[in-house]
DNA sequence: GTCGTTTTAGTTATCGCTAACTAATCATAA
DNA sequence: TTATGATTAGTTAGCGATAACTAAAACGAC
């Protein structure tokens, strides 16, 4: 297990850089040679110290992929995405998950940089994730962001129109006959979340609908954000109709509270929000959703990031808006005889 | 960014070992001077060289995760048990997915080796995947296998156990009436395809009902091999009353196979699995299933490594094997009305 | 004031590998 | 035969960090 080049070296009576040769299939090595260094390999199980390599070339042949959810089944596919893309590449990736948290997330950047990996993918957890990158930015790091954007940093990124998706979404619930829509919206330090809190309001303006502040409730864009937050619009007096929460785990909050209270979808309030799940589809597809093509998100980052290890990408910072799909199903109410898909 | 160790020493006016010295917290630095690098490294935004520190001390603090599936939300929850408990012991994962192909696999194990990962977790594609493990044994590299055992293997691994799981829910299938069920197994090449096959057996002949070779149904464990097995299924004549597919992968593949052929679920045909799944569980909770403590697996394995890193472990194999539960929902038929969980 | 001890800082070698150079061998051409 | 080149193999140095050792101050005790 643990022998290393000099190892092979002697078993086999040459010069390590010989064995070198032999691994790396340079020329000029003896056919004679290289056939006892093989051997000496073969039976030895030698795997080359990539570690030593990248020391000496400057390539770890790895790069960083963080983001703030892996259980979140929209980043399954993400990070398949990445993945499949970095090995076509001969790139491995180390995968760390933020769990949304700052603190954590600079760690994980600081740790990855400090493993040396030649480029990072970043699904940031909010809009202060950009302090931990500007040091980067300023370094020419190959950076990549991933699902959202960050303000103030002129960086690669691939997303999904969020604004055009949610304008879709509400447009749909409007054209169905729904006046009152709620919005679980994040606490707006997200790009992702101020965008769909935009097409929210778009499709209202467009449709002659006032705004009204207070049915959108802030929360955190997890399960039990969705379920306190679904809590408040059902203290609501009069209720809105439907409710649109601002991605796959509010909703499943949203959904607890809503049986807690004893209220069935659609009949007594409709609920749609952003994210499809593949196995929810398939088994009981019923939720009214805007699906975003995550696996391609995934590969196109990592693409990106590629192309800008390579030094092939330029100094401007590419920009890559996704569009995404309504998938309309039987949750948004009134029209609950359309089919899937 | 590229600043060294020797740059901060230039930088500071002082050897390059003062100033490992100070990062690594050592004693035997003045206060002034250990001001001055301190200054030296924030103004740089020097990062230590992990990779160039793992060579000397051969401890790269990162250890390999290889799961078959990313995108299966089955192993989210172990992804990130393993990633908490190792960032909780100060290691790194090292992410592949093996996309349950053998020679993928065989290729990420290599390559993790060779990223001198200190550990190796691993999700085995099937029981040929014992091949690419006996070097890693012969060398006593750290191994722990998950969810999955090995024949032949004498290593440490963390399972659930599958044939009481299925026994279990076999027994509630007959319980309630079934006699004909179906059952969409592995090709018989894993331990869980196996025990899940077992318990289905013990089950029926616990009740006196004998076992038909032709209700059970070789296929892969993805939606494709459900769909394609669901069919043939549907093809008996008599039909069964009730499928028991192996994993959440292929319950999706038999839905659609039944949802083609114009069958509800559980009026027209029952449907079970093992493994459930979170957003399904809330949002529309009408799968019978077995549901695995995943989360807990995965980082009960982490455990068992990093004990393994530390040399704590002893020379026996470790065998830990968890307990399932039994969700009983509306999918199974028959007393439909039992409420979720 | 001398000796010994402690504190602080620098030197050297090394982890496993490879780039760049050098040395030795052999073949070929003038 | 000697010069010229091609081929094969070895040597040296260095990637960025640290372990282990050494050297130079600084300090106190008698």
């Amino acid at each position: 297990m643990a022998t290393t080049l000099d190892d092979i070296a002697k078993l086999a009576g040459v010069s390590a850089m010989t064995v070198s040769r032999v691994i790396n299939g340079r020329h000029g090595v003896s056919a004679a040679t290289q056939a006892r260094i093989e051997d000496a390999i073969a039976k030895s199980g030698y795997v080359p110290n990539r570690i030593a390599r990248g020391l000496v070339s400057q390539k770890t042949m790895t790069i960083g992929l963080i983001v703030p959810d892996v259980v979140n089944p929209f980043f399954g596919p993400v990070v398949r995405g990445a993945e499949m893309a970095a090995r076509r590449a001969g790139y491995r990736v180390l995968l760390c998950n933020s769990e949304g948290d700052l603190r954590l997330e600079r760690e994980c950047i600081d740790d990855l940089v400090s493993h040396q990996v030649e480029g990072l993918l970043l699904a940031p957890a909010n809009d202060n994730s950009r302090h931990a990158i500007f040091p980067l930015l300023r370094g020419n790091f190959p950076l990549v962001l991933l699902d959202r954007t960050l303000p103030d940093s002129d960086c690669d990124f691939v997303v999904c129109d969020s604004a055009a998706g949610a304008r879709r979404l509400v447009e749909h619930l409007i054209a169905i006959g729904h006046r009152d829509i709620a919005h679980l919206s994040d606490a707006e330090d997200t790009s992702t979340g101020r965008e769909r809190l935009l097409g929210y309001q778009q499709a209202l303006s467009a449709a002659g609908i006032p705004y009204r502040e207070e049915l959108v409730f802030r929360t955190t864009v997890d399960q039990i954000g969705g379920y306190r937050a679904t809590q408040q619009v059902l203290a609501l007096n009069p209720m809105p109709t439907v409710i649109f929460t601002v991605n796959n785990m509010t909703v499943v909050g949203a959904m607890q509270a809503l049986r807690e209270r004893g209220l069935s979808v659609p009949q007594d309030m409709g609920l749609v929000c952003f994210d499809d799940v593949e196995h929810l589809a398939v088994l009981s597809p019923f939720l009214t959703v805007i699906n975003q093509p995550a696996e391609t998100l995934g590969s196109l980052a990592s693409q990106l990031l590629f192309e800008r290890i390579a030094g092939k990408a330029g100094a401007r910072s590419r920009r890559i808006v996704l569009q995404t799909d309504l998938v309309v199903r039987a949750s948004c109410g009134k029209q609950s005889g359309i089919p899937a898909r």
